[in-house]
This record gives C-alpha cells, structure tokens and sequence, in this order.
DNA sequence: GGGGTTAGGAAAGGGGCTTTATAAAGTCCG
DNA sequence: CGGACTTTATAAAGCCCCTTTCCTAACCCC
C-alpha cells in the first residue's frame, strides 16, 4: 500500500487548475479558486507556477462589479506538445497536440497482419511520431512528452508490455525499445486507461469522482475513474470487463472462455448478432468491421427493420453487462467510447439507457447518467498525450532544489 | 470531488498505527514504523497521541541486539469499549467490544415478521445495547461510540436509511431516532461495508489496497475496498453485486429482476439449487435456510453425493459471479464472509476457486488469492464496532484548539 | 566503569494550505 | 478632481504534516 504524502496534494491540485483553465479558457483566479474550492492564495500561486512554465499566459482583464478588474489567464497553445500514440492491432495511429488540447498533426501506420515483432512496431511509432513533429514543426525542445497506448497488460512503471492478446508479447520492455528511437520523455499504458483519463480530463468524467468509460472497439472493456483517480488494480489489469462472462457457456471469445461480453457487444460480436439475425443480410460485409458497423449505422438512420433489431439486440446485451457496472460500482456518469459507439451512436445509446433500467437496481440508476463520449478525435490519442501532460505536471513538483541531475531533459528530436 | 487536506494523511495514518499494534501487540516503535513505512519520529507521536487517549499502554520492554531495550506497547483492551450493531430482517445482534475487540457482551433480539416498523425496531436496538453495556458493566463514559448496520441503501453522513429492500423503509431518519434513545456517538452504514472494514482492519483484507469482501447470506453483495480505503460510490450504493445479472432471463429476484446472482448463491438461491437438482431430498428444509445449509455442509462432510453436487453447482455460478470482480476490479484478495460461506467452508472455497479460474483472465487471476473470512465472530458486528473506532479516531484530529488567545501586542504599529 | 550499540525524543527543515494584512487598481460620488 | 469604497492580487504568518538530523538515554560487553 502506497502512502500519500502532501505532496500528491499538490500534484492533484496541480491537475485540477490546469484541467479547469483549459476547460473554461480564459478564466479568472476568481473562477478557479470558486471551481475547484481551493484558497485564492493557492490558486495563485499554481497558477504562478504554470506562469513560469509558460502553459498559460495573461490574456486581459475581466470587469469586476466596481473593484479592481480580474486577470485573465487562458492556456498558451503554443507553450508545449504532446504527442498521443494509439498502437493497436492493425495500425498506429498518432497525434501532436497543442496545450489546448487541439490536435496540429496526425499520422497513421498500417501494419499489415503478421508484421507485429516488437522491432516494427517501433519502427512505425518512431516514423509517425518523426512524421507528426514535422509536419507540426515544432521545436523538438517544446515536446512535453509522449504519451503510448499499447493494448494488453502493461506496467507503466517499468514500461514492460507484460502481454498483448492479439500479438503474441510477453514482457516486452516497450518503453525502453522506444527511448533508443524517441528522446522525448515517454509514458505507456494501455488504451482502456488512456480513453478514461480522456473523459477525466476533458470529457463526460470531468469533475466527477466515480466515472466508467465503456469501450466498445473491437476488443471491449471499461476504464474505471474511482475517488477521483484512476483505477489500475493491483497488477494494472483493472478494467477487463470485456472478457466477463455475459452468459454462461455462451459463444466462444478469443481469450479462450465462453460468453464473454466481448463476443456480444464488440464489433465481431455485433457482426455475429447481425448473422443469427439475418445470415444473407447485405448489411453483413464478411472479414471488414467497419463497413458492417457503418452499414448498421446507416440502416437504423434509414430505418430498416434488421439494423434496428441488430443495434436492439446488442443494446440488450450491453444493457445487462453495464448495469453491472452501474450496480457494483454506483458511478455518477457511465460514458461509451470508442469507435462502434460513435458510430451507431444515438439510437444505441437510447437502447442501452432502457436495457440497463431493466437490469439495474433503483438507486444507483438514479445515481447514473449513460451518455456518448463527447470528444471528437481518437480519446486514446487525446488519453495518451493527457499522460503525457500529467507527467510533465508531475515533473515540476519535483524540482530538485539539488543541480544533481541535468541529464533528465534531453533535447534530441526524434531520429 | 472532495479534496484531500494534509489531515486525512494523518488520520490514515493513525487507523494504520492503530490497526498494526491491535493486529501484534505488544509491539515495538521500530516494528511499527517498519510495517507502515512512517518515519520513526511520526510513529512516536502517534504512537504518544494514542498513549494520552489511553487506547494503547506501555507494557515492558523488549531486548534489542545489545543496545537499549525498545520499549513495548499494546492496546489497552480496557481503554474503552466500541458498540456494534447488526440489524437484519429477522433480528438484531448486539456485540460490546473491548479496544481489542474482543467481544465482553453481546445480545440479541429477535423480530417478528411485520414488526419492522422503526420505532420498533429503534426500540429493540436500544434494549440490546443498554443490555450489553449492562452486562460488561463498562462506565458509560468509556463507550466511545455505536456503529449500526442496517440493511439496504444507507446515507452515512445524514444518518437516513434512505431504502431497505426488505421492509418498507424510505428515507427513514434512523440515526436521529437512535440518538433520542442512545446517548454514544453513533454512526450508521450498511452491512457490505461494515464487513468489508472489518476484513480491512482485521481480517484478510489487512495491508491490501484492492480487496473484495463477498458476502453470501440470505442477501448477497460484495464490500469495495480499492485504493486502501472502502469505496462507497457517488450515492453510497456501490456493491450491489448480488442483484447484477448472472443468467439472462433467469430466475426471479426479489428485487424484481431476472437473473440475479442472489437468486444462485444467496441461501435462498442454493436451496433452489437443491431442490432443482433434487427435489425430495432429506436435506432440503423448506422454509429453512439455516437449516438446510447446515445439512448440506454436514452433506459434503459426510460425501453425500447429492450436497457434494449441489455446492459445486452453486460454486460454478459463484465463480462466474466472483470472476467479474476480480476482471473488472483487479484485486489482491477476495474474501468470502457471512454465515453461508462460513458453514460451507472449505468445501465451496475449493470449488470456488476452480470455477473462477474457469471464468477469469489469466493476469489478474494470477494476482487474487480467494479465501474464507478468517474472522471468528459476527463480522457486521465487528465491522459496525469498527467505524465507530474510526470515528473516534477521527475526531481525536478534530480537537477544536479554540485558545482564546489575549491580543499580543503588535510590533510597529502604524504610526 | 568506559566504549559500542540501539532506542527514543527534540529540533530543524521542507511541503502544503489557509487566513489575514497589505498593496494595487478600479468605480462612484460629492 | 480627489477621497471613500470595492474588489483583486500578493505577501506574510500560522498551522499541519512528515522526515532528517542530532543528541541523550539505556543497555551490553569487555
């Protein structure tokens, strides 16, 4: 058990001012300190800090009601970058963030089946990440940081990608393969995580202490917000709620049970669902994912009988799976992220608000609202890069009054 | 989203002290500050507060590898005494501990169906408790406090019983209604959670961050502990494991779903269990429930083929259930508690184990051990006895220094 | 009875947050 | 147009917490 000391305090008060100026950019000391119920002295003085750091800079002044007029702060876009890598099965995708949060390049690796030794995986990332700082051009010294999301069983402390289920990885010192290639300062964890601490930074989460972000990609499973923070688990493998059983002795999943939720309410679960529904639909567009989703998408826009019953019958499922979230963990909001839920969208949403009121107990239904995720680029980059920014938030907390160690920031760009 | 001030530190850091010298007293400073990796200075005052509240005594000394003998101190059983009390459908149980929590009086009350009216229910709350404390015949003055657990959905701030499942409870002011009888400091909770901090303080749970206590009686649900302390969720209702669907349009709940877990493994859930595998069995007692766990656990002592089969049916369902917890939450241990658990003992445990295996993911199962609750007596009791000791460790860092300070004579007045 | 060794306490130091006092920058009105 | 009032921002002081460091206390052994 780890002990808090003062010092986390600081950090998270850290957090919380900076989150609140970016959301509500340009803001007042006033506001801050009203916002996040700290002292106007405290507000000031980390409000200082990020000054100092260049994050944010004055912007103006705002009429107060007779008195001496407020300061106005607002993030400094151009003060730093971060980099957000989202590596999953079958492509890398990256993104280079201003401070604001808005995105000023992308680039996107395809890695064909088969091509996942850990060396050209790093490979892509490095090319991408080379690529987006070009095309950004920024100077190599305003990268934050760099931010990895690897799905699978990840230590960020080590950096050691401990397993990835689509590949076959064990214990690959990711982290490490990556720092020969990258000089930026690097964090790695796992998409669940990244697209969570993306709703509690900058999404539906924000401001919440209980919060669960649904994924519903390919592969499924939840992110978990508890007291504030997120919740890794013991062995950093909290959130599997993918590979839950749903029903018992149900279909067969990749990860070698059966009934898991995953194989109900992923991408290929849907498929499957559209399959028992209707096996000639031409909806179905065998071997591609995401022309069969678009499809449904398309379908239940225009509204055709079997996408409607397809995106009901896989409401139904999820209704069941995410109540037992609702009624074990009682968050206050439950988001649906990723790709399939932006895609069906809408009409899902409504069957999964009514799916979990039937399975759900009274009082922490009430408790909780089940909305879409609102961010609208890829909340795993957007997650990633936010590790990134924490990380450099932390880093400050921890200037070492001693000049020991000047070797820490490197300003090498990337080769 | 509350705020974390430097005194919550230090009040974890007193149930910690606290929590070790109980768990091995007598003990050292040097073993105490070993075990909670405080600093021997900050081990020495707390270890000097809990002296002056005469909670803990100096009891001797102890041989030190040749230089001075390290001085030893254990808890003061006598130093006061906690009050726990569990309400149930049926009954209300009554335990008068010492500040070892051994158990120096308990008393029961027994309701009869339809008599669940509060006042009715206060009334056989305050007769147990003025029973106890007659019985130990402690001074009034030294009762530091009364935990009450009662069934449902408690809010533990306000002290309302805002929904028992059994009776037709809403909103009721129960604590006010007991502070009108009992003069103690009283604090109110639910039952998952008061077996959940007994396991936390005593128990299996002790020193780990993630834990979940699963409780299997006549209801079902599980206790949260992540992060070190207990998990409450946004309106004090998380835990609620039992009425999360296990089977999709499966068996009835009194909760009004399909399905539920309680419906399987609760006691009401296993005599089903029995009855579906053999419906004129003689150990089946209807309308018995402890009756007829009695039997079964004699049953499977005994190698009756029929008990062996229907504890591994009950465990094949519990461990579906159980896997979800440890996928989604990630835990070090989970704890079975309550009275079905407790009778069934070793024999489901095994059982639970295998069938979990079955259902979990490989990491984090590798990370969560399963075992039986290893507390002796009535862990509700215990649990409830223990927020009062928080409370009353609480408030020894609330003391209000309220010195009404004589105006120093300021230095350089203006002239 | 001195060293050597270990325990415990007191003081100093480093962080944090808040309250209070002071300076700064406006508005309002006589 | 200048003082009075108001509001904001910063500086100072106080309190809480933990740790490190130094010193004294207590015991062993030679």
């Amino acid at each position: 058990m780890k002990r808090g000391t003062s010092r986390d305090i600081r950090t998270a008060n850290r957090y919380e001012v900076l989150r609140q100026i970016i959301a509500s950019s340009p803001t007042s000391r006033q506001e801050l300190a009203a916002a996040t119920g700290l002292s106007l002295a405290t507000v000031a003085t980390l409000v200082g800090e990020l000054l100092d750091l260049r994050m944010i800079t004055e912007v103006g002044f705002e009429d107060s009601a007779g008195g001496r007029p407020r300061g106005l702060v607002a993030v400094n876009a151009s003060g730093g970058a971060l980099i957000g890598v989202d590596i999953a099965e079958t492509y890398v995708h990256v993104e280079l963030f201003d401070l604001a949060l808005n995105v000023l390049a992308r680039a996107e690796e395809n890695m064909r089946p088969g091509e996942s030794r850990p060396e050209q995986v790093v490979g892509h990332v490095t090319a991408a990440v080379g690529s987006v700082v070009a095309q950004a051009g920024v100077e190599a010294a305003r990268v934050l940081g760099v931010g990895v999301s690897v799905p699978g069983q990840v230590d960020r402390d080590t950096g050691i990608a401990e397993y990835a289920p689509n590949w076959d990885w064990h214990d690959v010192p990711l982290l490490d393969l990556l720092s020969e290639h990258i000089a930026y300062p690097l964090y790695l964890d796992n998409p669940l995580r990244a697209s969570a601490v993306a709703e509690l930074w900058f999404g539906a989460a924000r401001g919440h202490g209980d919060a669960v972000v649904v994924n519903l990609g390919t592969g499924v499973g939840a992110g978990l917000v508890l007291g504030g923070g997120l919740h890794r688990g013991v062995s950093n493998s909290a959130g599997e709620w993918g590979h839950t059983t749903l029903v018992l002795d149900g279909r067969l999943c990749r990860c070698g049970n059966h009934g898991c939720v995953e194989t109900y309410v992923g991408a290929l679960g849907i498929m499957q669902n559209l399959r028992e529904l209707s096996p000639q639909s031409p909806l179905l567009h065998p071997g591609d994912q995401t022309a069969t989703i678009d499809a449904l998408a398309a379908g239940v826009a225009a509204g055709e009988q079997v996408a409607v019953k397809v995106v009901r019958d896989t409401a139904r499922y999820l209704g069941a799976a995410v109540a037992v979230l609702v009624n074990v963990l009682n968050p206050e909001v439950v988001v649906l992220s990723s790709w399939v839920a932006a895609r069906l969208g809408e009409p899902l949403l409504e069957e999964v608000r009514e799916a979990v009121a039937r399975h759900a107990l009274k009082r922490p239904l009430a408790a909780s609202r089940i909305v879409l995720s609102a961010i609208p680029t890829d909340p795993v980059c957007l997650g990633a890069a936010t590790f990134a920014l924490e990380g450099a938030l932390q880093r400050v907390g921890q200037r070492s009054t001693k000049r020991a160690t000047p070797a820490r920031s490197r300003t090498a760009p990337a080769s």
